[in-house]
DNA sequence: GCCACGAATGAATGATCATTCATTTGTTGC
DNA sequence: GCAACAAATGAATGATCATTCATTCGTGGC
C-alpha cells in the first residue's frame, strides 16, 4: 500500500490474500477445461498460476475447498448478472427484459469456454453434487420463480392461447443448459450463435408478439 | 452348458467372458452414479460386482478401457431404441412417431438414474470429452439429420407459419439432454413426469396439429 | 476319479498426489 | 539500514490406487 510496491513489477512476492486467491482460482477454472475435475492437481494448478506447490494449501485450507470457490466463482457471476436483469425496473417493457435474458444467456463473458466448463464439471460428478447444491439449490430455485413470474406476465399482455409460464420457464432453464452442454461437448456441431439462435426461436415462437425470430 | 453348470448355485466360479464383463460394466455404472467418475476405483466396482479386485483388469485391459465400455454400452443402448423409432414405418403417420420418440425420451429405462449419471459424468469431464467423441459424434450427428428430416416432415404436412426444421430439431435435441440434466441433479425440482410434460409442451406449442400438450 | 487347463483371486508393487512444515525471501515500521 | 514479521517455497511424507502375477480353485474330458 505504500512507496515500495510500486518501485518494481520484477518481483512482487508478498501480495494481499485476494490477488493470490484469484490467481488460484483463474488457474483451477483453466485446469478443469483443459483437463477435466480428476485431471486437477495442486501441482498442475499452482504450475498455471505460475506460483509454487505449497501456496493453494496456504490460501484455501484444502483442495476440496479450492475447488469448491471455484464453483462459487463462476455460479456468483452468472446469478448477479441474471439478478440485474430480472430485478432492473428500468426496460421499456417486459419484452425488452425478455431480449435482454437472451442476450445475457448467449454472450462471449457467459458462455465463455472455461466457465461452462467448470459448471458441467461438477454437475457431472455425482460425489459433488451435495456441495453443488448446497451452493446453487436455493439460487437456481428462485431464479426459476423470477423468470415463471417474467412469463407470466407477457402471457398476461398478449393472451397467448396455450402458453403454460411454468412448463415454458422450465423448458428455457433447461433448454438453455442443454445448449451450453452441446456447445461446449460439439462447437462445430453447434457452433455459440447457433446455440443463440435457437433459444431465440423457442421465444419466438411461444411469444410471438414479444420476441421476433431473427434478432 | 453341460450338466454341471447348473448343479448348484452356490459357487459358479468360471463363467463366460461374456457374462463377466456384463457384471462389472453394470457395477461400473453404478458406482459412477454413486461416487461419480472420480470416485470410481477398481476396488470399489469389483466389491459392487462380487468379485475379487483383480478381475477387471482380466477382461478388460485396464481402467480407462472399462470406463470406455461402460460408456459405449449406454449410448449404443439408448442409440439403438431411438434409431428402432426413427426407421421403423409401421406408424400410422409422422404425428405417431413423434409421439413415440417423446415417450421414449422419457420412459423409465433411458431416465435411469445410473444411465443417465453415466452419460453426463463423461460429458463433463473435459479429459474424456475426446474419448466422448469418437464414440459419440457420428451417432450423435446423424440422429440429429433423421430428427431435423422427422419435423420437416410434420412441417409441410401442417404448413406451420414460423417453423424452422433445424432450429427445432437442435432445440428439442438440447431441450432433452438440459431436462436430463435437472432430473438427474434436482430430481425434486424437476421430478421426471415435469420434465416430460416440459418437452411435450414444446412439441405440442411448436406442432399444435400434431401432438396435444396434455398426454 | 483324476488330470490339465483356464478362470479367479488378492497380496505385493510402484506410481501419483495432497498435505505439511522447516527454510527462504521480501516487506514494513522505526 | 535493520529487526521482526508475513508471505512464499518445495523437498519430504504418507495415503491412495491401478496393475501385476504367483497361487488357488473349478470344470470338462477321459
Amino acid at each position: 500500500m505504500t512507496s515500495t510496491n510500486k518501485k518494481k513489477g520484477l518481483k512482487l512476492r508478498a501480495q494481499p490474500k485476494e490477488v493470490r486467491k484469484d490467481q488460484l482460482i483463474r488457474a483451477t477454472m483453466k485446469c478443469i477445461a483443459r483437463t477435466g475435475l480428476s485431471g486437477v492437481t495442486m501441482a498442475r494448478v499452482t504450475t498455471e498460476a505460475g506460483l509454487s506447490l505449497g501456496i493453494a494449501n496456504l490460501h484455501f485450507k484444502s483442495k476440496e475447498k479450492l475447488l469448491l470457490e471455484t464453483l462459487e466463482f463462476v455460479t456468483a457471476e452468472y446469478s448477479r448478472g441474471q439478478q440485474e436483469i430480472l430485478n432492473s425496473e428500468s426496460y421499456p417493457g417486459v419484452a425488452a427484459k425478455l431480449e435482454a435474458l437472451l442476450e445475457f444467456d448467449f454472450s462471449t463473458p457467459v458462455t465463455d469456454k472455461d466457465k461452462m466448463a467448470v459448471w458441467f464439471a461438477f454437475l457431472g460428478e455425482a460425489k459433488s453434487r451435495p456441495t453443488y447444491q448446497r451452493i446453487c439449490s436455493r439460487r437456481d430455485s428462485m431464479a426459476e420463480a423470477q423468470i415463471t413470474r417474467l412469463f407470466q406476465t407477457v402471457i398476461d399482455e398478449a393472451a397467448y392461447p396455450h402458453a403454460n409460464a411454468e412448463l415454458t420457464a422450465a423448458g428455457y432453464i433447461a433448454l438453455v443448459d442443454g445448449l451450453w452442454l452441446n456447445t461446449l461437448v460439439a462447437p462445430r456441431r453447434l457452433p455459440r450463435k447457433k446455440a443463440h439462435r435457437v433459444a431465440r426461436h423457442y421465444l419466438a415462437s411461444t411469444f410471438p408478439q414479444h420476441i421476433s425470430p431473427e434478432p
